[in-house]
RNA sequence: GGGGUCGUAGUUCAGCUCGGUUUAGAACGCCGGCCUGUCACGCCGGAGGGCGCGGGUUCAAAUCCCGUCGACCCCGCCA
């Protein structure tokens, strides 16, 4: 850089800064050679700026300019003209000027990149990942990880206004075994014992109440060994948040406050509060799923009395086994065809739908294989609860009311996007509450938490605990944006009784609940504070806001399905020395030829 | 653990059904030359892969078969 020091970004010189003289550093995004002018786009994190190298005006210059290549890193001093008439580029926001350069230093060289540093470039994800350094130099990145950083920023700032305090968690913790795999890290000073990395802080953040610190919140990395998605990666950032002394309303009014804030700081977009409520079983039986998206009106209908006794057996069989006949009309969807209609029925088939009944209504009948077995007063009682209209695509699926919901639900998100009715610039926020407390787990043969453990029962259930464990609704709540679950919490138990009918329920005995959660149950016999908190998925939250389809586009540097990390090549073998000092001994080990 | 899509120049993809005129193509990128108003610069010329890997069938395999590795999507799992 010799005596050069940058006086401005590559996005910010316009008209204004015209006939001063800067300084410029970035990498060289493209070069255009005219023979006699050399133009080169500059870029840094900010923007694009043109520089002009003319051999009249500084020979030497334009000589060194025709040395560079993609993405050198180069230092450039010159003035700033305005562009000639006509020459103005409306693409950039520079476009209005030029720096004339009368210096020119190159920083370093560059290998040819593997891939055009550019927004529109589509390139596969392991060459991405495995050069993330210069897949983050695309605009797009950089503005996502932007906009990460705002968003914690306004996270930070609002809920500090409002009280809470952030504090730091252990990585290093207890392995608790309710819930997904953990990841472990074995103890050198003790050998043969393993921390594990936090799922999430939810047990300190309880002890953290008893404590007394009232609000709390953390921006934090928690570990989940469990496979991976489009939206699930093995190591992810949660706003964790807990407070003391509330209920459900308390906490839904902070929480909507800030998504406010968020949506309007990011994205200058107003939304309106108090959000939409639905509860469990309501958002069930409407959509088919906990976290409905509601950009589209779309709905199930249950058409099981029509069906009670039917020429059509499938129907009533299903019935009569304790299932559910329902439907979802998809509003000018007749022209959908045999084969996409195929298709749908494959996919209900991936949640155990036996089959998939469909009714196509054109001129004024029902095209469909089932048509003949439909009397008319099923026709006349179709027709009324779903209000079908000629055009209209009516999708019905028979079984035990998980297999249908589960079937319709995506069907009905398949059409929605098939058919455009999604409202694309909308942010549909809606809180799910009213969860069950208790699931029966038929691997585990017991009951197990919905939420986890700590969740408080509603109160009014709570007489049924022992006899319906099922029936008891908890005291818990998810956020849902878009059809993405961004967030769920629960009020806690905060009563040492309570949480031990829990634990009955749960078939945990007192004393291994004692191992396992000892610390928290000691710590709510010393004056636990009523309290409830949320977290959400930071990633998840990000990815809506961003419109990106993976949270891997919002975080800088993700893994792969197989939770490899192509840039560091982790997980990697350890060496006997390091395995030695941890008492470790491994069992078998792929050979290198295996792995091709 | 299971289902599906994909793997061919640096990159993105075509070729693969139905093996043989393919010496495996295109575009972008790259290299060289020319060009003083380009910004997807233009024009001329050039280099670059043997088809993820292993095996099989065949006179002959990028094309067919088997296995295997990897990336992605989904179910299970996981909030």
């Amino acid at each position: 850089m010799g005596d050069l020091k940058r006086t401005h970004t590559c996005g910010e010189l316009n008209e204004k800064d015209v006939g001063s003289t800067v300084v410029l550093m970035g990498w060289v995004q493209t070069t255009r050679d005219h023979g006699g002018l050399i133009f080169i786009d500059l870029r840094d994190r900010e923007g694009i700026t043109q520089v002009v190298f003319n051999p009249e005006i500084h020979e030497e210059s334009h000589k060194k300019a025709h040395l560079l290549r993609s993405e050198y890193v180069v230092a450039v001093k010159g003035k700033v003209r305005k562009r000639p008439e006509g020459m103005a580029n409306p693409n950039i926001v520079t476009g209005e000027i030029e720096v004339v350069a009368d210096d020119l230093r190159i920083l370093n060289s560059a290998k040819t990149p593997p891939f055009v540093i550019e927004d529109h470039a589509q390139i596969s994800e392991n060459i991405r990942f495995r050069y993330r350094y210069l897949d983050l130099r695309r605009p797009s990145m950089i503005h996502n990880l932007t906009i990460r950083h705002l968003a914690a920023k306004c996270v930070r700032d609002f809920l500090s206004e409002q009280g809470f305090i952030e504090v730091e968690t252990p990585f290093l913790t207890k392995s608790t075994p309710e819930g997904a795999r953990d990841y472990l890290v074995p103890s050198r000073l003790n050998p043969g014992k393993f921390y594990a990395l936090p799922q999430s802080p939810q047990l300190f953040k309880q002890i953290l109440m008893v404590a007394g610190l009232d609000r709390y919140y953390q921006i934090v990395k928690c570990f989940r060994d469990e496979d991976l998605r489009a939206d699930r990666q093995p190591e992810f950032t949660q706003i964790d948040m807990e407070m003391s002394f509330i209920k459900e309303e308390d906490l839904f009014k902070v929480v909507e406050g800030l998504m406010v804030t968020l949506l309007k700081r990011l994205l200058g977009v107003e939304i309106n509060t108090p959000f939409k409520r639905l509860t469990y079983q309501e958002s069930m039986d409407r959509f088919g799923t906990d976290k409905p998206d509601l950009r589209f009106h779309m709905e199930l209908k249950d058409v099981s009395p029509l069906f009670r006794e039917s020429a059509f057996k499938v129907f009533e069989h299903a019935i009569k086994k304790g299932g559910v006949v329902k439907a979802i009309n998809v509003k000018g969807g007749a022209g959908t065809s045999r084969r996409e209609i195929d298709e749908l029925t494959q996919s209900a088939g991936q949640y155990g739908a036996q089959g998939l009944a469909w009714i196509r209504v054109l001129d004024g009948r029902f095209q469909s294989p089932i048509a003949k077995f439909l009397s008319d007063s099923e026709v006349i009682g179709l027709k009324g609860m779903l209000n079908i209209e000629e055009g209209d695509l009516i999708l019905l699926v028979a079984d035990q009311p998980n297999v249908v919901h589960q079937a319709l639900g995506q069907l009905r998100l398949i059409m929605g996007r098939r058919l455009n009715m999604i409202k694309e610039d909308t942010f549909d926020f809606v809180w799910i509450t009213n969860f069950p407390l208790l699931e029966y787990d038929e691997l585990e043969g017991r009951y197990v938490a919905v939420h986890h453990p700590f969740t408080a029962p509603m109160e009014e259930d709570l007489e049924i605990l022992k006899t319906q464990p099922e029936k008891v609704r908890a005291r818990s709540y998810d956020l849902v944006l878009n059809g993405v679950e961004i967030g769920g919490g629960s009020i806690r138990n905060y009563r040492n009784d309570v949480q031990s009918m829990m634990f009955d329920a749960l078939n945990i005995k007192q004393d291994e609940a004692r191992d396992r959660f000892g610390f928290l149950l000691e710590a709510l016999e010393f004056g636990a504070p009523p309290h409830g908190g949320i977290a959400f998925g930071f990633d998840r939250l990000l990815a809506v806001i961003l419109k990106e389809e993976s949270i891997r586009e919002v975080m800088a540097f993700p893994k792969t399905q197989k939770a490899v990390c192509l840039l560091t090549h982790a997980p990697s073998v350890a060496d006997k020395r390091q395995l030695d000092e941890l008492s470790l001994k491994i069992k078998t080990i792929k050979s290198e030829s295996e792995k091709g």
